[in-house]
This record gives structure tokens, sequence and C-alpha cells, in this order.
RNA sequence: GGGCUUGUGGCUUAGCCAGGAUAGAGCGCCGGGCUUCUAACCCGGAUGUCGAGGGUUCGAAUCCCUCCAGGCCCGCCA
């Protein structure tokens, strides 16, 4: 062994570990930040303390000696040295060594406390947060109903549902929204196209790519005839006057998209609480109460049409609301919409496509204005085809449905190959968790602000940095945990590896919870992947099963917690964790 | 034209908001490793003017300015 005899790691103290005990309500690592953080602000009598993970160096750092030094007009290294002083003497820092490195202040967890907090590591839920009060709503998807959810459109979903995944692991009572936008001109379109052009559906023709298909004949139809249009303009003022015939034909094109997106969205593995129809707040009247109230405000203007002046919030264009012939704006029944969500939730987030950008800072500033409480927007940016941007009226576009058959396919491949021995429906099942799991951790992993070009070839690869990759990680856990039997947890952490994979480990609650504040899900994505190489460099390095005594048993109790934070890791992240593959 | 945003080894990407310890990864490339708990794996190696130029700072991939390139937006569409 390669074991580190550090003489701290062998000092054992109660304390802080007794005050940690009282289950699983109260992870570690967070406390342990918050302790180190308290006790630094004290001594260096700062508020920002400029904590952070001390990566290779240490568990935790700081550099705020360098801050200090410029008040106190002294080298930063002295600064440094007396800090770690007055922190060691603390009584609550008995568990944490600091250590003065030039001008750095690294922590280091005594390896008791990170054994315990690895303990906690093994139970079932682990990562949870305790439950809270603040009740959040969160909008994705919401793409119009004219068309199959494309490529670009998943990436809304798989974001959203990341999130939406993560706020529920970090305790909040959340709800998930699809808003759906049934009185639009493209449903108009549609709607128009159904009544005039041959539009029976193929045999066994989705629903959403049934209205596709008229969406694009119509739109090229309205082309060669310009002379149409205003027959979808008249659609569309006698669906906002409630005209019941035309009512039900948007209804029943719209609920058939609707149908068609729901199984795509169920193969995504997300999940909406409520389909929110926006022409409902047509026929509540919400959408003329806000346009009431906002007729009386300063910056109104109503020159026929009705429109804000936001110019001194830095807006030159209009924001305009009410048409001329007195129909609604969209943006209009999207404020009647924010602000019932406002209303009824503590927190309000849209996970909005980059093209929305510029209404949705219309849309924040006007809540304001209104006194209302303003959604947080996450932006993404677009996904195109190496061919140019997509688009569903042009028909150009790689629907979602059409990528997971093909990834599915070429996952069953795979499969296949690896174990023949296993009959087909299994290794169906294992390729479409596999399928999904590459989807899905394809479109995480990345940051939502960076714009993409869809490819075949790298949807198709599952190699390293993939989901399937850390789906493999934990199935090679479960593997040796099968083999096993039963075992009674004990831990005493020895080497390297399996110090730096606890270590890693017991951080794991505290990146749910970055996740949510910084509505950042990629770094969840970060963290699965990064736990995955540091369990396959153990499982390379350090046998479990040929060993025994104390030291199977510590290794087998490291499996399990790996195993397990993997498993709610890959659960947050709407992924599969397989048992076999 | 104006606004927003992105630019990090051949390719993809983390770090940037809250400036500090040799800029992390993956693919591809080169060289190793399956009689050993699933090789969808592991180990080693080469590859970086962090788009360009200026500025602030003890210190800049990170903050500020200018420029260049890509994406998005600028409708009485949604």
């Amino acid at each position: 062994m390669t074991s580190k005899r550090d003489p701290f790691f062998t000092q054992h103290s109660e304390g802080l570990l007794l005050s940690c005990d009282t289950g699983r309500d109260t992870e570690m690592y967070c406390m342990l930040f918050q302790l180190v953080e308290h006790a630094l602000r004290e001594v260096a009598g700062l508020e920002e303390v400029l904590l952070g993970e001390g990566g290779e160096h240490a568990d935790l750092s700081s550099t705020v000696a360098f801050s200090l030094a410029k008040v106190k007009r002294a080298p930063p290294a002295k600064i440094a040295q007396e800090l770690a002083a007055a922190l060691a003497a603390r009584e609550d820092m008995k568990n944490i060594r600091v250590e003065a490195l030039g001008p750095y202040l690294n922590f280091h967890f005594s390896r008791d406390v990170v054994e315990k907090a690895l303990l906690q590591a093994t139970n079932p839920g682990y990562g949870t947060r305790p439950p809270r009060s603040e009740r959040v709503v969160l909008e994705h998807t919401s793409a119009n109903p004219n068309g199959p959810l494309h490529v670009g459109h998943i990436r809304n979903t798989i974001l959203g549902d990341t999130l939406a995944r993560c706020f529920r692991k970090a305790g909040y009572p959340l709800e998930v929204q699809y808003y759906v936008n049934d009185m639009g001109r493209q449903i108009a379109i549609v709607v128009w196209g159904f009544s005039t052009l041959e539009s029976a559906p193929h045999p066994g023709e989705k629903g959403d790519h049934h209205v596709a298909r008229i969406y694009i004949a119509a739109n090229r139809e309205l082309e060669s005839n310009p002379g149409c249009v205003a027959d979808v303009d008249r659609l569309m003022q006698r669906v906002e006057g409630g005209d019941p015939a035309t009512v039900r034909l948007f209804r029943d094109a719209v609920t058939e998209c609707l149908d068609g997106f729901k199984v795509t969205l169920s193969r995504l593995g997300a999940k909406h609480d409520r389909f929110v129809w926006e022409s409902d707040f047509i026929r509540n009247g919400d959408t003329e109460r806000v346009l009431g109230k906002i007729s009386h405000m300063q910056e109104c203007r109503d020159d026929g049409k009705l429109w804000l002046d936001l110019s001194s919030a830095g807006f030159e264009k209009e924001y305009v609301l009410r048409r001329s012939d007195g129909t609604s704006v969209y943006a209009a029944r999207d404020l009647a919409y924010h602000t019932w969500k406002g209303r009824n939730f503590d927190r309000v987030i849209d996970v909005l496509g980059a093209d929305h950008k510029l209404i949705g800072a219309q849309l924040i500033v006007t809540m304001r204005l209104l006194g209302e409480r303003a959604p947080e927007i996450i932006h993404f940016e677009f996904v195109s085809l190496p061919e140019g941007s997509m688009s569903t009226r042009a028909g150009k576009f790689v629907s979602a449905d059409e990528l997971l058959d093909e990834v599915s396919g070429r996952a069953l491949e795979e499969v296949t190959i690896r174990r023949p021995e296993l009959p087909e429906p299994e290794r169906r099942e294992i390729a479409r968790s596999v399928a999904l799991a590459a989807v899905r951790y394809d479109i995480v992993r990345i940051s939502p602000e960076k714009s993409t070009v869809f490819d075949w070839k790298v949807a198709l690869d599952f190699e390293r940095q993939s989901g399937p990759y850390i789906q493999y990680a934990h199935a090679r856990a479960c593997s040796i945990l099968d083999k096993a039997g039963e075992f009674d947890e004990y831990i005493a952490l020895e080497n390297e590896h399996e110090l730096a994979l606890a270590r890693y480990i017991i951080r794991f609650p505290r990146v749910i919870e970055t996740v949510v504040t910084e509505l950042k899900p990629h770094l969840l994505a970060a963290y699965a992947r990064e736990l995955a190489d540091l369990f396959n460099a153990f499982y390379h390095f350090e046998p479990v099963l040929k060993t025994d005594g104390l030291v199977r048993r510590s290794r087998l109790t490291l499996v399990k917690a790996t195993r397990n934070t993997l498993s709610e890791a890959l659960q947050t992240l709407g992924i599969d964790a397989l048992r076999t593959m």
C-alpha cells in the first residue's frame, strides 16, 4: 500500500462528527464548507473569503491572503501564515488541517471526517438535500406545435429536465410546465392547411410528423398563393374572438401534435406536470387585465397599436402588445402567463432559445415595472445542421425521433457485439438506455451558451466522456458488489486511489446545490464523468474481491458508495443506472 | 447598421460571472496493457501566441477598451 501516514489522519475526534451524525439531512461536505467559510470569515475579518475547491492541492483552499495583503500592507505569504495559525488554534477546526502554502490557505479534511462522510454516501438517496419551502416553477421545451421536436428543441428539453431533476434532488417543491402556443400564426397555417389541402395522415404517421407535413405543404401553398394569407388572418381573429368552430379546429390540430410530442418527451425521459395553454389566458381575461394595467403605465403608447416604450431600460424597439385590429400579440399573453406564475410560485425559471433573448429581456423589465415577479431565464444557443440552420417550415431538420431511432440502432449493434449471450429483449432494453444516455449526456455536457453543429458521426459515437462511459463504471461497480455477496460496511481508506475517490464522492451534495443556485446542469455532467474516471482508475489498480478481511470490507464499502453516488448522479441526469451492459 | 453572444492544442470542450499555485479533459495521433472484479477500460507520450492588439493589476484565459471571425436578434410572428 502506498498509504500516506499523515499523523493528522490517524487522530480521531468527536465534536463535529457527533453533530454530523444526525442523519442524512446534514450532508457532511456542505457542513464542512460552511464551517471553514465561517471560521475564515472570523479570522480574516472579511465577508468574502474566496473559499473554493482545492483541486490537487487540498480539499478546500482560499486566496483571501492576497486581498488582505492590500489592506494590511504586508506580504500575502505572511498573512497566510498568521491566518493559518489562528485557524489551527480554533476548536471548531480540529478536524481540518490548515496549511499556508505560500500565499495560499489550504484545508485538508481529516481522514476520519472523509470516512464518516463516505459512509453517508452508501445510503439510498444520497445527495438529496433537506426539503425546502420555496416553490419553483420551471418551464421548458414549449415548442410550437407545428411539427416534431427536433435536435434543437431537445437541447431545451434536456437542459430543462436535468435542471428539474436537480431542483427535486435539492429539496424544492417543483412544478414543470409546458407552455402550449396554441394560437399563433403557425397554428393558423396548420389549421388552414388541414382544411384546404389533402391532409389525411399516412398509415402509422405520428401526429407531430403529420402536422409538420401539412404545415410545410401549407407554407408552400401560401407562398405561391399570397392571396390566401388573408384566410389565415381571419382564422387568427376568429380564434381570438372565441368562435367555437375555429377554436375546436385549433385545439384538434394542436392536440394531435402535442400527443406526438408527449411520446417523444417520454422517450427522452422528460416529464411535464402541466401543459398550460396560451389561449386560456385570453379566455380567462388575464391578458385583458394585464393590458389594462399596462395602459395606465407611463411607458405605454397607443397609436392604433398598443406598445411600451422601454427606451429608458435601453430597448430601442417598440414592445408591441396589441395589434391595431385589436388582437393580442404573443408578448401580451406571455405577460399574463408570467404574472400567473409569479403569483403562484416563489421562483420562476424559463428555459428558452437564444432567439428569445430580446423578448425575454423585455418581458423581465416589463414584469418589474408591473411590480410582478420576473422570471429567471436560461437561454441556450442554437443547434444547426452542417448545411445551415434548421427550419420546420422548410422541412429542414433532424427530428428527435429519428435521432433516438438511429442512436438506439447503433447501441443495439454495440450491445450485441459485447453481450451476444443475452436474449434479444434484454439487449434491446440495454440499448435503449445506452442510447438515451448518449443523447442526453452529449447535450447536457455542453454549456448552454455555446452554439453547436449537429453531427451524426459524433451523435453515434459512445466513446469516453459519454453517458455510456459513466453507465459502464456503474455497471462495473454493480458487478463487483453482486459477486461479493453480503458484507458489513467498514471503512479505512489506505491509498491514494481510495482517498481520491472518497474525497470526490463526498462532494456530490454540494454539486447539486451549486447546480440549482447557478442554474448550470453541465456541472453535474462533469462531476459524474470525473467520478467515473476516478472509479475506473481505482478499479484498475486496487483489486477488491481478491483481497480479504478488513481491506476487502473497506474496498467493498467504497465500491458501494461509488455505485450509489454514480446511480444518484445518473438518475439526476435522467440516465438509467444500468446494473449490467 | 445596432444589440446580445461565442472564439481555449488538428477536432470537441472545462475554467471566465466572484482575477492568483505548472490552463484541466475527451477524440484523433504515437507507445504500452486483457490466463487478473465487464478493455464501452487503464497507463505513458507529443501537441496551447487561451481569436488579435492595447489597458487595469504585484498578478489576466478570467476585468476594461478597440478590432477580427462565427451564431442569434432587431415583425402589428411566435
